[in-house]
DNA sequence: GATGAATGAGGGTTCATTCAT
DNA sequence: GATGAATGAACCCTCATTCAT
């Protein structure tokens, strides 16, 4: 339970750290300079995020993000100014998929409510229980004692997916769907159970399982004034 | 070959310290030996609450805390075992006051509408800009590294919370109010903008300031199916 | 086995603290203020030589003391300087009992062996394995890091000791009881089996119990001349 | 209000600790990574054992160890897990060289009183005045405190010494040497003034000298029923 | 480039000593 | 006189960072 450890308990290492990369024989054994240290740096990136997420940022130790990515403790240094270039940098890297993914699909011709439908079972499937949901809860943790984080989150993250969000919700409240025209000015309204459930996830999931999908559901019959069949 | 240390992005105190005590000789001659305790034990909470919400539980230096308090670092430790346990109690503490709060007032004849209205303008008022924001923010940061702080947080302040909201969504349900019958299955989903509100408080203030209270008005727009005159 | 604790664990009263003085009703009601003072000052050495055997000097903490003892913290200090003192105190009273013991009995009429025997059985019984041990394995753990305890213990204890037994050897050369006269030069020599004694109950009891009253037989059998009849 | 803090009776530095390593570069630079380490770890070894013996373990800073082995203080770290297993390391390794002579040369065809004579007179000369006198004065005195080091001192020096010990009186009583066939029991007796003369050179050596060489003498006259012609 | 031993500034915790009550 | 809360100097141990190999 302590946050900092105490003498080489080593408090077992959160997950099984990821096997020794096998060394002379690599997986790609025709990989140029570049190709390893990229590889590395990746390796280095990946280790941090699990102890970051599992330790939060000022609870973890280098030593422990340097032997679970197989590397030296001074090659991180190779590749990350300090300990907290590290975790910036891995915020920003960390991102990146998820920021693809949101400025993703816009309703072709389908209805606005489909396109949150498969929006929020997405979010359901791939975020709240997954890594991503760690990735989330870091940011919510940290943020603020980082506000290069939390700036870069807002600018590249947020306000893409609530512009997304917005343009949805106009559209819906112009094709009549969605009733409610306030929505527009708050897309975060639509946005908040998921934050819920990444948050409940995180810490209460143990006490009471959430289930997100059918949460989101019973949300989106709110927001489109339709009362489940179910 | 000397190590720098940094920590997070902000060296410089978060707020001022308190002032020491200005009176040469004791600022409360009267108050009894009791009384002083009592007091300074719930100096070192104060203090160790602005630390622990301006840093994080890893970061925060008992140090810091007590020339916070105005006491010196040893006294810490008449009052608490350790940095861990005055962590905990003090989110104890804490949480105490919005306790009371929660278990409030179930609607006596009026409607359930007014009864979320008044429980949505109070948090947009006494909490989401306030040091009980802090506190939330606090619980959702170091939770998940602090199992008996979920633990405490989901029993006390969760699930009571939850129950009440529910409670009210069936009145609601009942008396027509609320069409959504699904919502009493989810309380949080009535919950889940008031979060959202602290979080982003927290995080992204600075760049976008959410008007928390209207929101709040939207969010029970969509619940119980109108659209505001306003 | 930590010799320097952590944290309150207390590691265990090292014997049930003496039950606290009766307090208002004492075994003494018509003791005056002085009495009382001194009895408390015995209480104190009492409570700090317990401590002192069991911990060594460095590790011993006055608040066990105080609290072994019944008394508060500060009420050493009226007694003691400092706990330096209190321990150089106790050694010189705890060792005034031995003194007036090995200053005792020369023989009067009997034979010298019969008196080293008296001595040898008497330290078998009375010292070995008792708290009156404890007292010299003390010394000779502590001796060295405080000479005046050294010092002290030299001339009160040990010069006079050997003096007494250098008389006796004389006598016993004297009377032809005794035929080594090198003897004379080294009453060390008499005593030394004593001395072992002593140290092997404080540390090798647990591995081997050592008969040290037949050890002493032998010994003397040595001195003598003579061979068991066993 | 400050408190004063005072270490036994002496604060200055026992001896002058190692100058600083003078070779601008690295004293060795032949030697290898390994032989570093090696060199390294020993030095602390030797430094702490001087601490120890001056202090005593609760009173040893490992400040103080390490900056007399000429090392950082999170050095020792590198080396052991902690105060008190570096003391435990130390008190064994420093035990080996002990341990070799112990198990030494049984009287080949020679007298039994001559190799005790041997024993004896390597005894004082190599042991009374030297650092392994210190070693295990700091035996004797924390032995009590540390369980596992007055285990293994038992068994590996002790138990061994004794069985050595008894196997030679048995010799000297078989072969006519010895009469008191008693002794056999207690080898302790025939060590006895060699542990005394170690404990006098740590307490008393500053009041009255003492010639251990001598008194071991007259002692083997006592077992081995002669009286020296000088 | 990579390594990991070495560094040393901290930070949590202890405890001898003081002093207002 | 007696108390015990308060103090703050130490002390053990950790870990970000450096740099010789």
């Amino acid at each position: 339970m302590p946050a900092k450890r105490r003498r080489a308990e080593k408090a077992a290492p959160v997950q099984p750290p990821a096997p020794a990369l096998p060394g002379s024989i690599s997986p790609k054994p025709a990989s140029s300079r570049a190709a390893r240290a990229a590889e590395r740096r990746q390796a280095i990136i990946e280790a941090a995020l699990d102890e970051f997420i599992a330790r939060g940022y000022a609870a973890t130790r280098l030593d422990d993000v340097a032997s679970r990515a197989g590397v030296a403790k001074g090659t991180i240094y190779l590749h990350f100014a300090d300990k907290e270039t590290l975790f910036q940098e891995l915020v920003r890297t960390a991102l990146v998929p998820l920021i693809g993914r949101l400025a993703a699909p816009p309703p072709p011709g389908g209805s606005v409510r489909a396109a949150l439908e498969n929006f929020a079972q997405t979010f359901a499937r791939e975020v709240v229980s997954t890594r991503r949901g760690d990735i989330l809860r870091l940011i919510v943790a940290e943020g603020a004692r980082f506000p290069s984080v939390a700036d870069f989150y807002y600018r590249e993250v947020v306000s893409r997916g609530l512009a997304g969000m917005r343009a949805l919700i106009e559209l819906g409240i112009a094709s009549g769907e969605i009733r409610n025209e306030g929505l527009a000015q708050f897309p975060q309204i639509v946005v908040s159970p998921v934050i819920v459930a990444v948050i409940w996830q995180g810490l209460f999931a143990r006490h009471a399982p959430l289930d997100a999908s059918e949460m989101f559901r019973v949300h989106l019959d709110l927001i489109f004034g339709e009362r489940r069949a179910a």
